[in-house]
DNA sequence: GATGAATGAGAATTCATTCAT
DNA sequence: AATGAATGAATTCTCATTCAT
């Protein structure tokens, strides 16, 4: 009972702490957010930063570990409602809201670029790969082989980085033009592993 | 000419610099190296620094435009002795001597990765793109249409993350194992954009 | 009684405390110990600590003297069973035994020798003089005249500091080599004051 | 030339914190005296502190090495206006010349007992023995035997050890009573190291 | 009495940058 | 052009102490 209470408060101010050092990440980059910066802020004194982290690094990545989820669970959430008739066409689906997500958020797509890996997530939520979390997700399993496993990081990698060098660098068009042009080539990869009928199914 | 040899000194000096920095870089990373570090091994005195470089930035950016085009042009060249018999087996080949110079120097992978894009590149090089340097340097043509430099580019991106996460973290297996699935993925990519002969001739 | 159980528990929880802070200091320093290594040495709240110290420097001083007294208490008890023939020989044999103990406890000894004064022990003790409790406790009356409780303060000041710097540091030999020379060292200055003429030709 | 001026002005900034430190370190102890401290009273930057000290353990190793050799080189050269007849005497000379600087700088003496060892000046003065350095300065030879300089050294850690306790601490009495204590004391441990005839010389 | 979350002053240290020589 | 001593703002991190529960 009491216990609870003020478990809830320390989860409470540690909310509180990365509530406020994800918006200055975003607004002026991790590397230029000092730990002063993130207190006042959060409007908690200094001392109170190291009772809930070791240090800047730690913040940012459980930070990271925490929107990625979210980015990744929701774009799932959204592909799942449109109800997709393959494992190829869940991922296809996955991919077009995170393009999505990131363009709405291009903030959070800098700092995770920058600062994440796809196994950060895996390890995480102990999956097997990061994509696996978006089909476990769909209520799909988890990809059936090493080689779709791997296949679903290389989407997630080159997802990643074109959403990047397009929607923050506008290299080497705006999402506009790539976001199609990533879909297509995906699709393109994904078909192979398919049997031909379930690739004409998803086209 | 006088003025010849002062600018010939001046390029040796901003060359040492350069020189001390990368070794820095490389073993140390870019952040942790101050530039009292640099010019202590570069053996000049501090504000030396300051008469070639406005500031660490500068010094880190110039570097990573000078190591990325070495490396293209180091992979260029040794594609181009295998004689790619097409626009896409030359980017192929690009790729393969890509990884390998990669896996033979991660560091430089882990410089370049945190702190490029192929876009500098192109705008050092005044290219379009950065597979349209290794494919002039190939002395094809530079990529014929828009849609095919894109995907030269979605190419560069896909090979340097996959070569991050896989060579610098393992993600998701060693290099050993990724370098033939990426090869296949980007030959698969490039597949649909040529006749069917030409694909022929890739594989 | 109520109130006696109450203290007992008192005095337990400040006894923890002490035990805690005892090892800490002899394994990290005393400068190094925080109390909050203290008090999670000790298994209790850090608000407890303030209930029975001040701050550090109180525990600090209670644990030594507290320890210095143990010390002397043992040393004049193995003293005691070789049965000195004479103040002088109670005396030496107290700061055999009290070499012996600091070689087996050099932490200790470090501990002791930047943070006490042998006036401590007499204040705590009530008194005169520190080789005083050495020699009450020998079931010897005090020193007889100030002229030996000088002494005896003057050698057991001698002990302390030599068998610090040859202990700890080494220096100006091991403890093997200064132990006989102390020794003898001390007899002669305690000798002329026994033999009249002796006493006499020195003043 | 120049790079003796420029020399010549390190050094002075070096002795100007120097000077401040010890200032700072005789009135309010080495303890509390933080690094800020020392450079708002030395009149510099911060960081200029750092330019000639790596912390503040090294500035009071070296004042303390300073202010120790300044010590002994002026107890054995007012010692040495006394015509010393033997090695005995002028140790003695040296001990009363001590005991005479230490009453009047008292503060001094506390920061000496505190943090140094007789080892460091010789260390520091490449003598063998912080005695031999008075004895040197003397113009007497060296002490003859190892058991001598080890003398030398048990002489000197008495001297400083009831010097700090008399003197600061008023334990176990005056400086005006022990200072002639002290020194028939060390007269009967030096008496038996020399022939009868020495003995008299001194006396 | 006991607890431990919260505090915030303060200490050490770094480092890009300037500027007199 | 070259030097390197000096700067001081900025940052990280520690820790004794308080106080509401």
């Amino acid at each position: 009972m009491i216990s609870s209470l003020v478990d809830e408060k320390k989860r409470k101010k540690k909310s509180l702490l990365m509530a406020a050092a994800l918006e200055l990440f975003l607004s002026k980059g991790s590397e230029s957010t000092s730990i002063d910066d993130i207190v006042r802020k959060a409007g908690v004194a200094k001392g109170t930063f190291y009772l809930y982290f070791h240090d800047r690094n730690e913040i940012l990545r459980e930070i990271i570990a925490d929107r990625s989820k979210a980015l990744v669970v929701a774009a799932a959430l959204s592909a799942n409602l449109r109800q997709p008739a393959s494992e190829s066409e869940g991922l296809l689906f996955v991919v077009e809201e995170l393009i999505d997500e990131f363009t709405r958020q291009p903030g959070l797509l800098g700092l995770i670029y920058r600062n994440m890996t796809w196994g950060m997530l895996d390890r995480e939520a102990r999956m097997e790969n990061p994509a696996a979390s978006a089909l476990q997700l769909l209520g799909k399993a988890s990809p059936t082989s090493p080689e779709s496993a791997r296949m679903a990081y290389v989407v997630m990698e080159l997802v990643t980085s074109i959403s990047y060098s397009s929607i923050i660098l506008g290299e080497p068009a705006g999402i506009d033009v790539m976001k199609p042009f990533l879909l297509s080539s995906i699709r393109r990869l994904l078909a192979s592993e398919e049997p031909p009928k379930a690739l004409e199914a998803i086209r």
